[in-house]
DNA sequence: CCTAATGTCTCTAGCAACTAGAGGTTCAAG
DNA sequence: CTTGAACCTCTAGTTGCTAGAGACATTAGG
């Protein structure tokens, strides 16, 4: 049996991520040890691993919800799996595209900028005007961070 | 002048945004009609073009702030400015270079899978061991959602 | 056996960047 | 003058965690 921390480190996974998942249902509620701490069997640690890489994968948390509940039934056609995966690959494919959009006016932008004043400034003009625009990039939904 | 709903459509951008942005200090408060409703002059349209515009580019709203602060110094030199948009095309590319990957690992995924049972299923076989992986991909922080 | 350091517990609140809804007011058209 | 759309404020929800407070458990060393 292995305490939350040993098994976070073992997966990957912060011990406040171990949590959370089993706060909304991805991993069930641990035994406990005399002292109320969680003890883990092995077999948790393969579906906490499993989780981990599918979120490194991009895969959110319902799809994985559902990867989950469809690998507790194994004698089954793996259509819906091959059917998530492959939707998660598209998102994917969508997403590389439009930031290769972005990447481009992004460039260009840079590119342009003479050194000058503000007022002059190419990336401040093109970013106060869509119409300068080479590429027609749409919206990406989410913000850079990192 | 116009009401809030008239720049919402003109500049692309939902009403209960604009009242977030206000909110968080990157519009003015507007000017108000005798019966409290907002009224927005030109110069206001303007900066929330710009505002979308540098979002759709995948600026983070505190990278806008900073950009809008600029805009109002426009003598100074543009320096600050171009650093702002470099470091923006550096977090495009990391992330275009990792969804690569990802792109990469999951065609590999789809591609092996022969349409059997879910215990035989590649999908689930290579997310349940990392160790499967051709690529070394890096966590990508955001899910894909749409 | 005691102590100190670390690990764990629960709970709440916060992050980005909005979106959705409730419940009420104001405006413009017919 | 009435209807219906647009507007107001306020709160709470979304996703996937992360951070902190304050208290209890466990373990290694002396």
């Amino acid at each position: 049996m292995l305490t939350i921390g040993k098994m976070g480190q073992a997966a990957g996974v912060k011990v406040p991520t171990i949590r959370y998942y089993e706060q909304i249902g991805l991993l069930p509620g641990a035994e406990r040890s005399s002292g109320n701490q969680r003890l883990y069997a092995r077999g948790t640690q393969d579906r906490l691993a499993f989780i981990r890489h599918a979120r490194e994968l991009g895969f959110p948390l319902d799809a994985i919800r559902d990867l989950l509940g469809l690998t507790d039934r194994p004698d089954q056609s793996c259509a819906e799996v091959d059917a998530i995966a492959r939707t998660q690959l598209h998102a994917v494919q969508g997403r590389i595209a439009r930031l290769q959009a972005l990447q481009a006016e992004l460039e260009r932008m840079v590119d342009h900028c003479a050194g000058g004043t503000i007022a002059a400034c190419r990336v401040i003009e093109v970013l106060g005007n869509h119409a300068h625009c080479a590429a027609d990039h749409g919206r990406d939904l989410h913000t850079v961070s990192e």
